[in-house]
DNA sequence: ATAGCGTATAAGTACACATTTATATGCTTA
DNA sequence: TAAGCATATAAATGTGTACTTATACGCTAT
C-alpha cells in the first residue's frame, strides 16, 4: 500500500460538502420529476406545471432550488421563463443510483 | 425517434422514489463522512466516533439511517457492533457527483 | 448477580423544508 | 396607462431531521 488509508480516502473527503448539497437537491421526488421533465430541451414553468400536474408555486420553488445547485439553466423569453437541464451527466448518476437501489433491494427486502 | 418522450424517460420515472430515498441518505455531510469511514472494512461504532470526533449517539443515529437505506451492513461481535459499506458502487456514484459538482462550479461561481 | 463497557434509544430543541393559499412582480399588448 | 398573463415571492403550516443530553439496553467478566 503506497498510502495510508486516511490519505487514500481524502480524495472524496475534501468535497463532501458539495456532494451533500447535490444529494440534497436530488432528495425529493417532485424535484426529480421536474428535473427529468426539463431533460429533453427547454420547457417553460407552465409547461412543467401542465406535464406534472403540480401547483405553479411549487414548481417555481423547486426550479429555484435546482437553479441554485446549478442543475438547471434558465433563459427568459418575453413572458416565459425556460428551464433546461444544465448537464446530462446527472442523468447517468441517477441511473446508477437506480441500479444500486435495485441491487440493494434484491439482496434484502425493503427500505 | 422510436418512442415518444414521455415513454422514453419513464425508465427512470418509475424509480424516482428509491432514488430520492438514496439521495436523502447521502444528503448530510456527517453521514457521508461516516459512510466513507466504513468503506475500507468493518469498523465498530466507537472506532468511527474516535476517527471522526463525533458524539456516540450521533454516529449511532446516522449509522441507523445508513442501515435503513441498506448502504451499510451490520455485524455483532460480543460487545461490539461492526458496520461496513454494503456496496462499493456507492463510492463510484459519489465520485461522479464530485466530478459533476466541480464541473458545474467551474462554469459558474458558487452554490 | 452486579459492575462496567459499548451501543442504542428517548426526550427535547432548533432549524430546515415541502406544500398551499394568497399576493406581488414583470412583461406584453391593446 | 391599464389589463392580462406567466412567473416569482410571502405568509403560514405541518412535518422531518440533525444534534445534544440523559438514560436504557445488552453483553461480558468478575
Amino acid at each position: 500500500m503506497l498510502q495510508p488509508k486516511a490519505i487514500k480516502s481524502s480524495v472524496l473527503n475534501d468535497h463532501l460538502g458539495s456532494i451533500a448539497i447535490l444529494s440534497k437537491s436530488l432528495a425529493d421526488e417532485n424535484r426529480l420529476r421536474i428535473l427529468l421533465c426539463v431533460t429533453d430541451g427547454k420547457k417553460s414553468v407552465s409547461q412543467v406545471v401542465e406535464d406534472l400536474k403540480l401547483s405553479q408555486p411549487l414548481v417555481s420553488h423547486h426550479l429555484r432550488e435546482l437553479k441554485r445547485t446549478l442543475l438547471v439553466k434558465v433563459e427568459r423569453q418575453g413572458l416565459f421563463v425556460y428551464y433546461e437541464l444544465a448537464d446530462k451527466k446527472i442523468i447517468d448518476i441517477l441511473k446508477r443510483m437506480d441500479e444500486l437501489a435495485t441491487e440493494l433491494l434484491s439482496k434484502r427486502k425493503s427500505f
